[in-house]
DNA sequence: CGTCTGCTTGATGAGGCTCAAGATCAGTGG
DNA sequence: CCACTGATCTTGAGCCTCATCAAGCAGACG
């Protein structure tokens, strides 16, 4: 897991935008942080959660086919990526790694939509946990509820009260815990999913 | 779009099972029908759904770089498959499209578990109906109950009352209505969701 | 014919959605 | 500095959808 120099490393705000649907863009791969994607309604418009990347992923792969995206994405916590493919390793085998992390990354995804509410938000922080060699108390920005509510199935409202109760159960610990704008941090007591094997 | 020769069709009934979770296996691309895949749960070792893969969609690609299949891979109803990659066009275009493929299929798989219970049902039966020219009088094989709550993260009392209130609104025709063993397969009057562009 | 599997339908209750009100915080303009 | 606005989050009350449990039916198969 060779790490590429920094130099062309994009950061980018929670919230901000990587690149439209529909519209021209490049291929990234997420070296930290987190990002989401989400297809345009047909009909209204609306902007439907699609799927997630994290550290490891890969981002706009299709704009090197097409030279256009089929999602938005939009970083949910304070997110780098840089270029992708890097220059190290054959294409082939570089794409290969990539279909076959989509795969996994969406198996995960999907199963953030079954089970109770308050499993599922588990899963989702679990998701978003770096992992840091089995340690377990790890710190970490949550994305706002709106996005965690899209991507979970669920209305603000249950995860909110789902976060309440992983606080009450102890799994979580909200550090600094700001309603308003601002980033919500909190120190998290759950082992990370281990987003790659 | 070139249909390779059906020399090396592999046909599959209902049910059966391509590859095993975690064992050797081989890449298909599919030529009809549908195909679920399905991880293991960690701790239980029950099979969790985690993808479908219908016409034109690549099953065990990972098997390219690894050897080993990460899912399980079982037919939802008949189904042929044609080994993958094939002879023509270059191979990073061809796995660039797979991937490609692989994202918004995910998306697709994702919206089926959000919204109203016959909402779902209906997503999840257009995204079986194969598309033919825009002819919304389709003929098609439904998937076992069973499987279609699995997918959709509903339970079979839930999907049968969906596919009740389908046929109820004259969206949905059974035809030749089997209980017990057998295929159960109906008339639809929806038009297919497009799987591919 | 009995059994097994898969589908259907009903009754009931719980979990989550909806609506609503209030709290907290950043930014803005006076 | 402070009111004001807008955004995000929290919590409560009530209702509705869907999960659960249960019973029964239809066809396949030996």
């Amino acid at each position: 897991m060779a790490i590429l120099p920094l130099s062309d490393a994009r950061p980018l705000d929670a919230g901000e935008r990587l690149h439209e649907a529909h519209a021209p863009g490049s291929a990234w791969r997420v070296v930290s942080g987190a990002v989401r994607l989400d297809t345009l309604d047909e009909e209204d418009g609306e902007p439907v959660f699609a799927g997630l990347a994290v550290p490891g992923d890969i981002v706009g792969a299709e704009t090197l086919l097409l030279g256009q995206c089929h999602f938005r994405a939009t970083a949910l916590t304070p997110t780098v990526l840089t270029p992708w493919p890097g220059t190290v390793g054959s294409p082939s085998a570089s794409l290969l790694g990539a279909l076959a992390r989509t795969e996994q990354r969406a198996a995960k995804v999907v199963a953030l939509r079954a089970g109770q509410a308050i499993e599922r938000v588990k899963r989702l922080i679990q998701l978003l946990v770096p992992e840091n060699g089995g340690e377990s108390l790890a710190h970490i920005v949550l994305p706002p509820l709106r996005d965690m509510a899209d991507i979970t199935a669920l209305t603000i409202e249950t995860v909110s009260r789902s976060l309440s109760g992983l606080r009450r159960q102890g799994v979580l610990e909200s550090t600094g815990q700001r309603r308003g704008r601002g980033q919500k941090s909190c120190r998290c007591l759950m082992p990370s999913a281990t987003p790659m094997a």
